[in-house]
RNA sequence: GCUCGGGUAGCUCAGUUGGUAGAGCAGAGGACUGAAAAUCCUCGUGUCGGCGGUUCAAUCCCGUCCCCGAGCA
C-alpha cells in the first residue's frame, strides 16, 4: 500500500504490542515482530509474545518462528522481515513493525553493511582461538590486522572482538572497510512512519515487575521446564531469554524461587534502561511518546493521521 | 551472664604490621553495523558501631558501652 511501513519501538514492557494491535486494527494493518526473542517457538510466555485472542484479531507474523535451537541474527531476521513486508503490501495491508531490539529496526530502516556470511569453520576456528587465548589475546591479534576496529573496540568486548575477527578471516578484509561501503536497504522503496515508546524507567519497572509476576502464575515454570529438557546450549539467544537462566537456577535448586524472581526482575529493568538509551539516542522516529501507552487516543490518532498522509 | 567471632559504600565483604580506605553487586550515565533480552565503557567521602585513652597522628592499639551471630551456662 504505496509502500509505507509503520514501525513502533520502544522498550520491553511499554505497551508496544498493544499499540501496535490497535494501530493495525485501525488500519487494516498486520503486525510484524522486530523482537530477537520472541521469533523463538519456545518461550512465547518469557518473551512476552502476543496472546492468541490478539493473533485472532488481527495477522501476525515472524512470532515463534524459529525453533529455540536456532542462532538467529539480525539478517536472518531482514531476510523473513522483507518476504512478509513485500506480501503484505501486495495483499494492500500496512505493516506495523514493532520490536524492542534496536538493531533489527536499525537494519531495516537504515540498511545493512553487505559482508559475506562468515563459514562455520572460520566461527569454530575463532571460537578456538577466544578459548585459549581469552578475548584480550584475541583483540591483539585483531589489532595487527585490523587497527581500526581493533582501536574502536574494548579489548574486552567479546562479541564484537570475535566478530571482527571472524570477518577478517573469512574475506580476507578487516571490517574496518566493511564499514565503509555503503549500506544496503532491503526495501528502498519503503516509506516509514515510526514512533518510539520512551517512559520513565520508574514507569517501566512497575510494569516488568507486575508483568514478571503474571508470567509466573500463567505457567512461565514450566515453559522453562521444558526448554531445560531439550538439552540446548546455554549461549543460544533463546536461552539467555530474561527470566529464563534465572528461573532454571531455582528449577536446579540452586536459589529459592523469590531470589530466581527478584533477580529476573532486576534484570529486565536493567535491560531497559539499555533500550531507553538506544531509542533515545540511536533511533529517529516521528513521534515521541514518553509514557507507557495504555490505551491513549490522543497517541492513536496522532500515529494514524501521520501514516494517513503518507497513503 | 561468660567465651569466641563480627560491626567498613545502598548490599556482600577486602584492607590498613598506626599516616583518614577499595573490590564485586546494586545505582547513574553512555556505547552499540550479522548471538543485540547479547556485549562493552565511564562514574566511589564513607561520622571504617558510640564514647573515652595512648600517640605528632587512630578505622587500625588499649578501655568501656551498644548491636548482630555462634558456643557455653
Amino acid at each position: 500500500m504505496k509502500n509505507v511501513i509503520v514501525v513502533i519501538a520502544g522498550p520491553t514492557a511499554s505497551g508496544k504490542s498493544g499499540l501496535a494491535l490497535d494501530v493495525a486494527k485501525a488500519l487494516d494493518g498486520a503486525v510484524v515482530n522486530a523482537d530477537s526473542m520472541q521469533v523463538y517457538a519456545d518461550t512465547p510466555l518469557l518473551s512476552a509474545c502476543p496472546s492468541d485472542d490478539d493473533k485472532k484479531r488481527v495477522p501476525h507474523y515472524l512470532y515463534q518462528m524459529w525453533p529455540a535451537a536456532k542462532n538467529g541474527s539480525v539478517v536472518d531476521w531482514l531476510n523473513e522481515a522483507e518476504k512478509v513486508i513485500r506480501l503484505l503490501w501486495f495483499q494492500e495491508k500496512i505493516p506495523v513493525v514493532v520490536g524492542g531490539t534496536g538493531l533489527y529496526l536499525d537494519n531495516l530502516i537504515n540498511g545493512t553493511t553487505p559482508i559475506p556470511e562468515t563459514s562455520s569453520e572460520v566461527r569454530l576456528k575463532v571460537a578456538q582461538i577466544l578459548n585459549e587465548k581469552g578475548v584480550n589475546g584475541l583483540h591483539q591479534m585483531l589489532a595487527a590486522y585490523d587497527e581500526e576496529t581493533a582501536q574502536r573496540l574494548s579489548p574486552n568486548d567479546t562479541t564484537r572482538v570475535r566478530r571482527a575477527m571472524e570477518v577478517f578471516y573469512d574475506t580476507g578484509k578487516p571490517l574496518s572497510y566493511w564499514h565503509s561501503l555503503p549500506k544496503i536497504k532491503r526495501l528502498p522503496e519503503a516509506r516509514f512512519f515510526s514512533v518510539k515508546l520512551v517512559p520513565s524507567i520508574r514507569e517501566l519497572e512497575e510494569n516488568c515487575s507486575v508483568r514478571f509476576d503474571k508470567m509466573i502464575n500463567q505457567g512461565a515454570l514450566d515453559e522453562v521446564k521444558k526448554l531445560s529438557a531439550l538439552h540446548l546450549n546455554e549461549k543460544l539467544p533463546a536461552m539467555c531469554a530474561l527470566g529464563v537462566p534465572e528461573l532454571l537456577r531455582f528449577v536446579r535448586q540452586e536459589i529459592s524461587l523469590q531470589e530466581a524472581v527478584a533477580l529476573a526482575k532486576l534484570h529486565t529493568r536493567q535491560y531497559a534502561k539499555r533500550q531507553r538509551t538506544w531509542f533515545n539516542n540511536q533511533m529517529l522516529a516521528d513521534i515521541l511518546f514518553e509514557h507507557c501507552y495504555r490505551g491513549e487516543n490522543e497517541l492513536l490518532e496522532n500515529l494514524i493521521e501521520g501514516v494517513k498522509k503518507l497513503l
